[in-house]
DNA sequence: GTTTGTAT
């Protein structure tokens, strides 16, 4: 079957001898190779083999199978549908190929042994019959083993190719797919194929069930209601933030799932029994009414009784008498030159008396600040040093930890305190592989500050809490009404909702200067309200009125005259909730680097990676953790130097960025890594603080906007907002707060008898009081009141003819930014 | 019809 699947098509067998590109995520490489045979009429004796393969060992011959094609700009290529290795046949190559590394443990003395033996033929030999090993002298049975597996490997890739293309699966998703499950994938698919949803990305539903189709798991089949009963919460966990759904809601939508996927009718009946059986054989929970995945139920009931434990004993944390800790709190202002307001004091004074407590509060209130007293006035109070130096000679560590859920949050909070943080991975010992409910390790630290609660997810906050000892004091710092973490639950809110933790709220804002209508145009979107004025310019917005095709425009224009006004595009910040489309990140960051850093001429100096090009002077974005490097995923930094690869020791295209002095240098395979920061996402930008931000808000951005998304945009801005776009849209976005709501029941597990959030909100002190004024607020004006009345937009007519910044409202570039 | 995080 092979030689069949093989003699039909065209192919090319051969060493490769350069990589001209390989994209380490999805494995498509374009690879020169030096043809050995061929079956093509091609006459060269070098050609281009495009495909998704891994890596490929130089030393190497590979057969690739596809078609010969003419690519526009770059000629023939031959396009490969699929690879193996050569296994190779000359005494050198076989000697070559039992040394490396595929094989380990086995050297060259070892493999010319047993070329010696067996023949330049040895492989084959081996593979027919593995018995012939034992023929080579003073071989241990141990090298037999590893030799016999790793060609049993090594053949892996083939078969678990073709059977994968035969289930109907393209060479890139089937390169995926084996990338996820090695030589497995056959064995394990075929014992469940709707792992796949979970576990190799692009597989959905509808595919996976195509191939329990192909397996025989049909219609009614019990494993193909479970599976779609578990990819339904799931997906509820993961793309909506659920810890739970509603056995009323889950059901209905199991149904619809299966039905879409194979005309057969499923019977609730059937979806009852599965859920049953899920339930027994511990793949779900089920708690009155609710449905919820195991690992979700069990972080919720471990986090309400850790919280609950810490809650208990904070009466018995009173260290300190007010008088010991607001004198300390007087010295460490002397010290650090600074005053703390009251509730910033408060805020110390209850973090040094409490076994837990939460400090929150809006950008700009000090929260870091009050870390910062936090851990000076404890050290103090404890006469601890503060020099973690010292603590490496001691037996004891350094007793306080600090942590944060991102990288770049954790080095903001280190930078602030002047004392090493790290992110709440690391803290844990994470390395990627472990399994729910493995990680057992106790935090080593007296004193635990978190910064950006908010961002942590119900799975995360459960084993942080259980990794914190009984005997610490632990301090959650977040401002819940950012966006919510990426995974499921809202931990922070929700215990800021239980209203059992003690909390501060810092509501005074220092950041920006007195008068700023951002801060006061943030306080009034947090409470679903819009300015009257919004759409008119203060001394520190504006709002420019656009259409999507516009934009692109428009914030081009204002970048400039920010420039021209002295700005450097350092401190103007564009933000836009997605990458696509005429007003997406994308275009912005094409259009604003042709403005500010061009290359009209073409002599500039300037290297293409996918759809981007970068070039020096460009303002960039750091898109993963390299701690050793200290940079972080969301930090900007400029590109200092472009080296072209014939400029290089290793003939590699080399990049060089600068992140405020710290230089880092990414080789042509480490691109990926960085991106244009021109215009960035909200989401990205979460963290930092900008002296202007430009907000594109517009209709083909509606999917995304929602109060708290543009809530966190607009309080990156320190001096200056830029709005432009649609007010409709801005507003509209301003009111879309349901369907965030992420259901969770951890409010309950910690105050039973806080049971209806609205009641909590029209007793309540914090936030939830705000929330519930905006809540009626709307339900009072339906038709929009808050709305001012608008001046008719321009029109696609007329647009082209306008310039984008004049007419409109009377603005013009250098309107917006005088002092 | 869409964004986002972490660990070798």
């Amino acid at each position: 079957m092979e030689e069949q699947y093989h003699s039909e098509k065209t192919f090319v067998l051969g060493r490769p001898i350069a990589s001209i590109f390989h994209n380490a995520s999805n494995m498509y490489s374009i690879v020169k190779v030096k043809i050995k045979e061929t079956n093509l009429k091609y006459q060269e004796k070098e050609i281009t083999v495009v495909g998704y393969f891994p890596a490929l060992d130089e030393e190497l011959h590979y057969r690739f199978v596809g078609n010969l094609s003419n690519h526009p700009k770059y000629g023939l290529q031959f396009q490969a549908e699929a690879f193996e290795r050569e296994v190779p046949a000359t005494e050198q190559g076989v000697i070559h190929y039992l040394s490396s590394d595929m094989f380990p443990g086995i050297g060259p003395k070892t493999a010319e042994q047993i070329v010696k033996t067996l023949g330049p033929d040895a492989l084959k030999k081996i593979m027919e019959n593995p018995f012939v090993l034992d023929e080579v002298p003073r071989l241990s049975e141990d090298k037999k083993m590893t030799i016999r597996t790793a060609l049993e490997k090594n053949l892996g890739l083939d078969r678990v190719m073709i059977q994968l293309n035969e289930w109907g699966f393209g060479p890139q998703l089937g390169m995926k797919i084996y990338q996820t499950y090695r030589e497995e994938t056959i064995e394990l698919l075929t014992q469940n194929p709707y792992r796949l949803i979970e576990e190799v990305e692009g597989v959905g539903f509808a595919r996976a069930d195509e191939l329990g189709r192909k397996l025989g798991i049909t219609g009614n089949h019990p494993d193909r209601i479970k599976a779609a009963v578990l990819h339904k919460l799931n997906q509820a966990a993961l793309s909506e933030g659920h810890v739970y759904l509603e056995a009323e809601q889950l059901l209905p939508e199991v149904k619809e799932l299966l039905e879409q996927s194979q005309p057969v009718e499923i019977p609730y009946e059937s979806i009852s029994n599965a859920v049953i059986e899920l339930e027994e054989e511990g793949k779900i929970c089920g708690e009155e009414t609710r449905i919820y995945l195991p690992s979700l139920y069990f972080s919720e009931v471990g986090i309400a009784t850790k919280v609950l434990q810490l809650v208990k004993k904070n009466e018995e944390s009173r260290n300190f008498s007010n008088d010991e800790i607001r004198k300390a709190i007087g010295e460490v202002e002397e010290d650090l030159g600074v005053t703390y307001a009251e509730t910033q004091a408060k805020a110390i004074e209850q973090a040094l008396n409490s076994s837990i407590m939460i400090l929150t509060g809006g950008p700009g209130t000090g929260k870091t600040t009050v870390i910062r007293g936090i851990v000076e006035v404890y050290a103090r109070l404890h006469g601890l040093s503060l020099e973690p130096k010292e603590y490496a000679k001691k037996e004891e560590p350094f007793p306080i930890v600090l942590a944060a859920p991102t990288g770049r949050a954790a080095k903001r909070l280190s930078e602030s305190t002047g004392l090493p943080a790290m992110t709440i991975h690391r803290l844990l010992g994470f390395n990627g592989q472990e399994k729910e409910e493995e990680t057992d390790r106790e935090i080593q630290g007296r004193l635990i500050i978190i910064d950006e609660m908010s961002m942590v997810d119900t799975w995360l906050s459960h084993q942080l809490f259980k990794s914190i000892p009984a005997e610490a004091q632990v301090v959650l710092v977040g401002d819940q009404d950012q966006l919510p973490p990426v995974g499921p639950g809202q931990v922070l809110k929700d215990l800021l909702a239980a209203k059992i933790v003690p909390t501060v709220e810092l509501t005074e804002v220092y950041r920006q200067a007195d008068g700023s209508t951002i801060i006061e145009m943030a306080h009034q979107i947090k409470k679903g309200q819009v300015p009257d004025n919004f759409t008119e310019k203060t001394g520190d917005r504006s709002f420019i009125k656009a259409s999507a095709e516009q934009i692109a425009s428009v914030v081009t224009q204002v970048v400039k005259s920010a420039m021209s006004k002295g700005q450097s595009i350092r401190d103007i910040q564009v933000l836009a909730p997605m990458y696509k489309g005429p007003a997406g990140i994308d275009r912005l960051n094409k259009e604003i680097q042709d403005l500010v850093n061009p290359n009209e001429d073409g002599t500039r100096k300037e290297i293409k990676y996918g759809d981007t090009i970068f070039r020096i002077g460009d303002k960039v974005l750091q898109l993963v953790n390299q701690p050793e490097c200290n940079v972080f995923n969301g930090d900007i930094g400029e590109i200092v130097a472009i080296i072209k690869a014939k400029e290089t020791v290793d003939k590699q295209d080399q990049v060089v960025v600068s992140f405020d002095g710290n230089e880092v240098t990414y080789d042509r395979g480490d691109l990926n890594q960085i991106t244009l920061a021109y215009c960035c996402s909200i989401h990205k930008a979460q963290g930092s603080e900008f002296q202007t931000v430009i907000m594109p808000i517009v209709r083909s951005y509606a999917k995304m906007l929602r109060r708290n998304l543009i809530y966190t945009g607009i309080t990156r801005a320190k001096n200056y907002l830029i709005l432009c776009g649609e007010p409709e849209e801005f507003w509209k976005g301003i009111q879309r707060t349901d369907d965030l709501k992420r259901f969770t029941t951890l409010r309950a597990r910690l105050n039973p008898f806080i049971e209806d959030e609205a009641e909590v909100d029209r007793t309540g002190q914090t936030e939830q009081t705000f929330r519930a004024d905006a809540h009626e607020n709307i339900l009072e004006h339906e038709e929009p009141k808050e709305m001012p009345e608008l001046p008719p937009m321009l029109t696609a007519e007329t647009a082209p003819k306008i310039h984008p910044m004049i007419g409109m409202d009377g603005i013009t570039p250098y309107d917006f930014l005088d002092e």
